[in-house]
DNA sequence: CGATTTATTTCACGACTAAAAAAAATAATG
DNA sequence: CATTATTTTTTTTAGTCGTGAAATAAATCG
């Protein structure tokens, strides 16, 4: 599931440089070889050697650039670029009763899109594991001639991002399922299990690099709160692989009861089913109710006008909450920006405030907050884009590394 | 000053592999040829090559091996071992009012050593420069004939360990001082600058790694509260590198003033001298005291025996303040080992019980807990000894990286 | 003293590089 | 307009590095 990284040999070199061909091409887009040798640092000479065994193996297009001769002089350049017919990967999202399976190609493009309606509280392992089966052997169906050389699954909740298997979910009552194993016994094909914050900060890594930069952090406002974070350039997931639980960072002692059973956690005053339970005026020992539609809170709301003192006072906590979240992040992990994902008019009207103020009062160095704070809305299509990223970028590991050039898996 | 890690030509690959043989030999110790082939992974064929080089470069010594023909057949072992000749180095740790330097050989062997007392809070950056450097020229007059390699300098306070600043210390009162260059440019050899608790964190990975293993904090209790850390068997710092600041990380809302000037932070409870403020009686907001030593806490517990309920009252608010910090370690980065460093009576008997009561009211899965924390004194050893391992490194990647290998600096 | 065992070195082959050569276009010039 | 110079890109070539397999070295066992 995870590749070993230790260039030792000479073959690892090849593996390992056929990668970063790989991956240049893929967040560059189309190149020309010379253009290629340049960002990756390899020479000419030995791009030679790679990229024409890559359009021999077929997974990189090599034609002639069609600039019309407005160019500059010189050998006009080929052009390379990933060959989309290389493979077909599939991606599963795992919603609150729905089930996302798309078809993508190399290049990462949806073919083909399906949604299945499930009850996912009442769904026993074994049946997860043959919907989620058969979902993906329909989509198989849909486009066939090229190899599956991947599965993507994703879905809210704690992973062992390692070995694949699905932990604890709170869209589920079953918990500890070794989808994964399942998943590659079936279709023997690498399986990646991620859940919807590692899948969002990777999606956010791709394509708001420009605003977000190298490091930073997601958190995600829904049911829950979340957490996704790329340090340098890579996913940070903590010493195992369940870390960054910033919504059960203890706010309060003996606080509001959380989802975890747990009491004071920020999720428990910063969370839909926090925020809710707090407008309604139950006593924040109240169990946290299991399902919320965005509507019940939009209609406490009164359309945003003329907060309730009560109502604002609760925003402020969350506010507060919040703040004391970034704060701690801050602290620990240095100021990085924060994308802020989901539920941004309420975050932006009635928390941004007292998030700042939290934030201007515990750490030093937040001057320029205003740079640090970026909000977003989204509607799952970046867990979608998280999960074609981790399909295809297995597709790539495959590619680059594998030793017998010529076995091509098809299922 | 970081050596980029970027392998892509087959140049690289031998560097790398030549620093995998010193690491190996490093904190393995003597081996045989064909063990260090076991270890790293290299084939015998390339280890031929490697270490017959090295000991050409006088960087290994090779002998035969002495066991008095007890072995078992075969041909008999040949050792290699790091020479210890093949270099030395210094390292210099800046205390409070005191300047510790010390000699080392390529084995990382203290040669010599020598303090010296300074006023450190009356020290302007140049004197401070001119002070440091005086010593080290003192310091390799003691030992001719080796050229020295590398500087390693520590000290309690921020760092930036890229550039080699020292950027701020409770000692000084001059801050943003470019160090490493300053001692660069006077003695023309790498120059590492690390603060007291990525050093401690080193030495503890190196030397306790069988309680520790690959991921743990270790927490620094003195004047202030300090944290390192090792994830995966790799130094963290952060996004930047001023991260981890565990003392830092707000516990109450407009809380107790901390040394940094903001309230609340944990540091203001359960440091020093947030402790010795605390049991004065002194108002949360009292400015914090300068400098404390060890004694007068002590002078204030009666010797253990029946502390008032005050006094009580202090250490387990400071107990409930380094538990905060723990569980939020806990829930952001996964439960790992925790090595609690110094003043290990007092947090023994005092703050144990009330570390892990908030520990385990605010984090799930935190059952195995005597497991996860260890508790060491120490008197600037192993400080001494992350220099040690700092400055050795260094060499480390000297030897492995150079490109011109006959050429060798002396100073 | 040959057989066996263990450790190390030698050799043929693939991989990456720098430098030289080749390829394929445009620009300049008589 | 043909021919040469220039520019840019790509390929070829000679050299170095790491590997597996074979060869060599140096001991003990029977």
């Amino acid at each position: 599931m995870i590749e070993g990284k230790t260039i030792i040999r000479s073959d690892d070199l090849r593996a390992e440089n056929r990668h970063r061909v790989l991956l240049t091409l893929r967040t560059e887009g189309p190149l020309s070889r010379a253009r290629v040798g340049k960002i990756t640092g390899l020479s000419q000479a030995s791009l030679s050697t790679l990229l024409s065994a890559m359009t021999e193996e077929g997974i990189v297009t090599s034609k002639n650039s069609q600039l019309p001769s407005s160019a500059r002089r010189g050998r006009p350049q080929t052009i390379v670029a990933l060959d989309p017919l290389a493979a077909v990967a599939v991606t599963v999202a795992l919603t609150a009763d729905m089930l996302h399976t798309c078809l993508i190609d190399y290049a990462g493009k949806v073919i083909h899109k399906q949604n299945l309606s499930i009850e996912t509280r009442a769904l026993s392992e074994s049946t997860l594991c043959n919907t989620v089966n058969k979902e993906i052997t329909k989509a198989l169906g849909k486009f066939q001639g090229t190899p599956c050389c991947a599965i993507a699954f994703g879905f809210e909740g704690v992973t062992d991002s390692v070995a694949g298997d699905l932990l604890w979910s709170p869209i589920l009552t079953t918990s500890n399922i070794p989808i994964a194993l399942s998943l590659e016994k079936k279709f023997k094909v690498p399986v990646t299990v991620q859940n919807d914050c590692r899948l969002i900060a990777k999606a956010l890594h791709h394509s708001r690099y420009d605003e977000l930069g190298d490091s930073f952090a997601a958190i995600l406002f829904s049911h829950g709160i979340g957490m996704g974070m790329y340090l340098h350039g890579e996913p940070f997931s903590g010493a195992h692989s369940s870390a960054l639980e910033l919504g059960h960072i203890p706010f309060e002692l003996d606080g509001a009861l959380c989802r975890c059973g747990k009491n004071g956690c920020i999720e428990a005053y910063a969370s839909d089913y926090g925020i809710l339970r707090a407008l309604n005026g139950s006593p924040a020992l109240t169990e946290p109710a299991l399902r919320i539609q965005q509507e019940q809170i939009k209609s406490m709301l009164n359309d945003g006008k003329k907060l309730s003192k009560q109502a604002q006072q609760v925003f402020t906590t969350a506010g507060r909450a919040i703040g004391h979240g970034m704060a701690t992040i801050y602290t620990l992990f240095d100021p990085i920006p924060v994308a802020l994902i989901g539920r941004s008019d309420t975050i932006n009207d009635l928390m941004m405030d007292d998030i700042r103020a939290t934030l201007q009062s515990s750490v030093r160095g937040t001057d320029k907050l205003d740079k640090l704070i970026h909000c977003f809305d989204d509607d799952g299509g970046l867990m979608q884009q998280g999960l074609a990223l981790e399909a295809t970028a297995s597709i790539d590991r495959q590619y680059a590394y594998r030793r017998d050039l010529n076995a091509v898996k098809t299922c």
